[in-house]
DNA sequence: TAGATTTGCTTAACGGTGTTAGATTATTTA
DNA sequence: TAAATAATCTAACACCGTTAAGCAAATCTA
């Protein structure tokens, strides 16, 4: 009797079904549009059937930020392992933070979006240790020669995330801008900032 | 016959409780609470009024939006004429931009939110015109030494706002944050960034 | 196999949203 | 005072997130 697993499997598919087709919706018309109806209509169901999936609207968002985070944890662990030397790992670190927020705009907006409404549950996600880990770690060997205590770390990380951050959210609000400007100032801060942690 | 300029005030007086409504609820409730009914309650009318004086909700964000661009200017123009040299000026300006996003955090999220909801037509508005022209003018004072080119002072101008803006939003959305770190950031942040402009 | 129960899904509804059209009331003008 | 105009409201439309009730088919039980 495998029917039971059969239809957990199809459960399971429809699950993922309402996932894909909100990121469809949120792509193609942006997060304004997505709403519980566009969502059922693109699975070809009535809208009450989407809570049996997901408690509401923002557990959806709050799973797809989740989603969000693991491809982008992906990414950067994968730019990190490129290289060996410590301070190259850090610049394509951030550079493949920076090429994620532009490849799935979506996802960052959704991520980092300055007070969009979303998950208020930001804080305890693994997800998001993962990746605030994997970047002072290797912060933390870049200066390892200095003994850094954990404050000033730290405060570098931040001043990092900021800065990309930064960037990233002035080209989104003010979009089309000067795209080899924006390299340029990017591979400048990072350098500079690296430079400084070094020194 | 004064009645007509009397009337014409009064006009004028309503579309400013419009806005104040509007911003009230804001502070209030945030910016998902804003609707056009609420505001219409809290001027005592029915919300079809409100569209004699706005073209849709949007205008109203619009307007907000302008407002807040207006008084971040004076804040930045107030910070600068306090100081006479530029390096100075440069640094109290851009605490000024600083104080200013966490004083009128509703304001900031309308200005420069990752893309809320809000004004697709932020384009030409010449209230941004002129802080852009403030900042610019005095990166280009600061390194008027080198007699920079225009694109080197337009990028490290953007350099300077990614970072100033990252913090602010990155302590946004992660709110509550430690004070005494950020200002810590900000300060050295800026101090390097200064430093490495008059390298 | 007949009846009872569970499952999957839909329709209908509630209260909310932005917005528009039409009716109504108050004011001004002739 | 009567007509014209302005000010305002009610009602409605189409959408939103969400919940409750109901139906019909599949499943389990006797």
């Amino acid at each position: 009797m495998g029917s039971k697993e059969r239809i957990q499997r199809l459960k399971e598919e429809t699950r993922v079904n309402i996932l894909d087709a909100a990121l469809q919706i949120v792509k193609e018309e942006g997060w304004q549009a997505l709403s519980m109806r566009k969502i059922a209509d693109k699975i070809e169901y009535t809208a009450p059937i989407i809570y049996e999936y997901f408690l509401n609207k923002e557990a959806i968002l709050f799973e797809l930020s989740r989603q969000g985070y693991v491809e982008l944890g992906k990414a950067i662990k994968a730019a990190k392992n490129k290289f060996t030397k410590t301070d190259e790992q850090l610049e394509a670190m951030w550079i493949a933070y920076w090429n994620f927020a532009f490849k799935h705009k979506e996802f960052y907006q959704l991520m980092f979006g300055v007070d969009m409404m979303c998950c208020e549950q930001k804080k305890s996600m693994p997800e998001v240790d993962y990746l605030d880990k994997l970047f002072f770690e290797t912060i933390k060997d870049l200066m390892s020669a200095e003994q850094p205590e954990e404050g000033v770390v730290c405060r570098k990380y931040y001043t990092f995330w900021s800065i990309i951050h930064g960037l990233i959210s002035i080209n989104m609000v003010n979009k089309g801008r000067d795209e080899e400007m924006n390299q340029h100032i990017l591979k400048d801060a990072l350098k500079g900032i690296i430079k400084y942690i070094n020194e």
